[in-house]
DNA sequence: AATGAATGAGGATTCATTCAT
DNA sequence: GATGAATGAATCCTCATTCAT
């Protein structure tokens, strides 16, 4: 019974099994007859939507990386001198960014990033833009923005990193306490 | 006339050659072939060796977690307070431990850990032991070594990964330099 | 508002495209995704059409054949005493029977006739009918009448055959030359 | 039990095959699956040998042109002024080249050449040759050798192409019957 | 010790065909 | 009449792994 307008129905459906079973599988080594399954189609039909399985693992991070950028849009502007920032940090170990299976999955993205001209791109951009929102944000607060922009993107990562690598349910509160005690020393 | 004690040399010879090859491809995705054929010998014999391509990377993990150890060690005690604490960062980011291909694969034996129990049972005993040495290095430097090491060990983790994702040589310096001036503010 | 009579038109426009995409493979491995493309149809309506994908085929080739027998059928009864063998070979090399995706078409449903029971029919039909053309054209003209329309029915599958296989542009009237020359020879 | 030297055996076997269940097919419809089966090996294997179904078919095309390059080499240099141009010409109709089989996969294979550059060069070397070997062949039996080769060449052509298609066993006798009815006109 | 030989198990991808609308 | 949606069945190809020598 097919229905009109199926596509991008079918696509989300893709992009959500795909990031939840490489985030469940902990590597891009996932079939597309597994994300099919999961996304409730046949494989050929993942393949007529999005031609190959890298379509769909860059389309899959293309939507991580919007999906963050608009949890980070809708904190703002957050109050007080330090809003933006706080936007920012807490977007990144909200819920819905920092269930283990998304965190592992960007963690693979990140990976595919070495291998695929495209995923670069995508890293890319959503770097220069995180790093320019924190530059942004971190303005007034600290005398180096630059520098501690930098470190703090490479704290969330690390925080991200061992997330995933730590059994059990992921800590965002553990890990925004990391983050946050960072911000005050670096900010002091 | 086959040569005494070929075994370990073998062995060796695929490690390296497993680190290189998952360093170079920047994944997992790297068949036997490939490495057996760097390590100048046939898959066959590889296999003869390690049993499968699980062991031959659980082996290259342990070599790298080995490796690094020695590394700080041959730097202890150092000078100073901060002698130790000194010897643990630099080792880090020593040239051979900070070669690209080296971090690139340290970070897909990481992804392994999500994977292979032993590849965990590795990483948590690494994580540990780097642990407990911060906190020891920390003593008498802060008032929080605990949370210290904690926030050193994730920033560290993710300077390598953003080591690896930006193109060009990596630059051992300003890692260093953001390690350190993190460290600066945190015992301010 | 459905157009009375759109059988007959949607028919052919699938025809020529499978003429047209067939020649232009160079092969029967075309989809009827593409013939249907063409023919500015869905593949659905295709099918709808002509049941599958065989059945396309075959009515290409009746059409090919029913074309060049019209093609024939113009020219007659010709001129002289050679008018009638004259009306059938230039229909043979009659532009629009001579160009390179018609001939590359051609043969390929030759190739066809290896593989189904209906395609070999169409061939014997057509071989038959152009033999017996011959026959009648020949007499008078030669007391092996037989032997030649034999040979010259080969010589101009040969013709067409090299004619594909030649790059560039066919050249007509080289051909036409060739069995011309043979048949003065023949006819000496 | 693998045997030493098994490669140019199992290659063998493979072009073998390859050309049987063309011949057999009457395409190159055929499957590296049904190759490998009655060269009764595995597919993984054909693979391992010829890394790809196109150079399987290439190496078979290959063969057939240098096993009829050794069938005229074989009967020079004959007898007589016409021993050139019976060599060549009897070659053709050897019982081994003259086999339904093998003369479906030559014709198969010509098909290729429409569709792939390496088979079109092969084709092109042994056209070339041919031409140059009828042209020798020729002279001093006619004033006219370029031509006459054109038209040989293409009779022959057509002739396995009717071979081909007609039911039943070839029938070499009466191919070559034709041929050498039009060489004695042609030579007239 | 060492390897060439061999394969089973899978995986991405394609495509003719069907069907509900 | 016409099509978007959907899939089962194939097909090429890869690769870890085994084994006889």
């Amino acid at each position: 019974m097919p229905k009109l307008g199926a596509e991008p129905i079918r696509k989300a459906a893709l992009i959500n099994a795909a990031i939840f079973e490489v985030g469940r599988a902990g590597s891009l080594d996932v079939t597309v007859a597994q994300i099919a399954k999961r996304a409730g189609m046949s494989p050929a039909l993942a393949h007529h939507y999005f031609g190959s399985k890298d379509q769909i693992f860059l389309a899959a991070m293309r939507y991580i990386l919007r999906s963050y950028g608009q949890s980070v849009h809708d904190r703002l502007p957050g109050r007080g001198a330090r809003g933006r920032l706080d936007a920012i940090v807490h977007a990144s170990f909200a819920p819905q960014n920092f269930q283990r299976e998304t965190v592992s999955a960007w963690l693979n993205f990140y990976a595919l990033a070495l291998n695929s001209r495209e995923a670069a791109r995508l890293l890319r951009v959503y770097h220069r833009r995180l790093h320019s929102n924190l530059i942004v944000a971190l303005r007034g607060l600290t005398d180096h923005p630059e520098r501690t922009a930098d470190t703090l993107g490479a704290l969330i990562d690390g925080v991200y990193l061992r997330a995933v690598l730590t059994p059990g349910p992921t800590d965002a509160d553990a890990a925004l306490n990391t983050i946050m005690t960072y911000l005050k020393e670096a900010l002091a």
